[in-house]
DNA sequence: CAGAAAATGATATATTATAACATTTCATCA
DNA sequence: TGATGAAATGTTATAATATATCATTTTCTG
């Protein structure tokens, strides 16, 4: 069985590190500007394996003495997940951090409904069936959300 | 290619009574009660090619000359994606009627951002290969969300 | 019919998200 | 280098979505 879920004693410092490097890669090369307000929401995110929301994200600028107001993370949002750094998980109203920016995919959420934790897969046989269904209905695809709830291996064994 | 949205010219009242009467079957079997207001919500939802939201639902209600809350609705839509008779989009925020809430399914819904319609398919390929995705890292699921958006072939075309 | 359970009504409020306009920051180049 | 325009952020207000709680009504069951 593959690794989807980080295993326990993974050095999650050095991820973030990684992705923040990542993350300024891609801003670098479309031109867009990675901010200080973003860097923070993109760490944020980063920081945590569970989605995170909103509202969360602008309680833990506020408590890092930030006074944030909503349109502001709104827009941090906006702009990290129109670059694909970041994804929205639409059946938890929040954010996740996207581990291949850098690429086109159609990615899929491991959400576990008990340690609440999220692992994002980029599975071709499924984004495969999903294009396949589309075209042998004529459907154009523009974006796809595939989220999957349940119970990771640690929490459905332990 | 398959019809997977609706037709020029098909009967769709005759699509709402047949769901209608496949909902009190479902409803009959589970020992459940298809109240007058469930009703009219799943009608209210069936009519509807889109998909409709709660506060929709609640105008709609309301014109017809109940006065109704958020939390009537909110439940009439509870008892209705429970027992399978309707399902939530999440990316919209908005609920659609089930073709076969009779069997269980891993359902996929084509969106067009186009027109608004939107289509369940079942198909075994998509589902399959979430479950296989699944099993191969060891997770356990419990509910799917697949979500496509995109133009269907109508809107494409014309 | 009495009593319990289920459903709905009513009120209030929580959560998620955006519109609109003001101000600040930053890249550009005259 | 500092004027200027575009981009980003600040600020205020409010829209849209959803639920908690308790009261009342309806329905089932014995």
């Amino acid at each position: 069985m593959s690794d989807l879920f980080p295993k326990k004693g993974h050095d999650h410092d050095r991820c973030v590190h990684s992705a923040l490097a990542q993350a300024e890669k891609v801003c670098d090369s479309e031109n867009a500007r990675f901010t200080d307000m973003r860097r923070k929401v993109f760490t944020l995110i980063w920081q945590s394996h569970k989605a995170v929301t909103a509202y969360e994200l602008l309680d833990a600028l506020t408590a890092e003495g930030q006074r944030v107001q909503p349109p502001t993370v709104y827009r941090a949002l906006e702009f990290l997940t129109e670059l694909g750094l970041v994804h929205r998980i639409e059946s938890l109203n929040a954010y996740f951090g996207c581990d291949r920016p850098d690429c086109e995919h159609l990615g899929q959420y491991f959400i576990c409904t008990d340690c609440g934790r999220v692992a994002e897969a980029v599975n071709e046989d499924m984004s495969n069936a999903v294009r396949k269904a589309a075209r042998s209905v004529g459907f154009t695809i523009q974006a796809t959300t595939v989220e999957i709830k349940g119970l990771c291996h640690d929490c459905a064994t332990h």
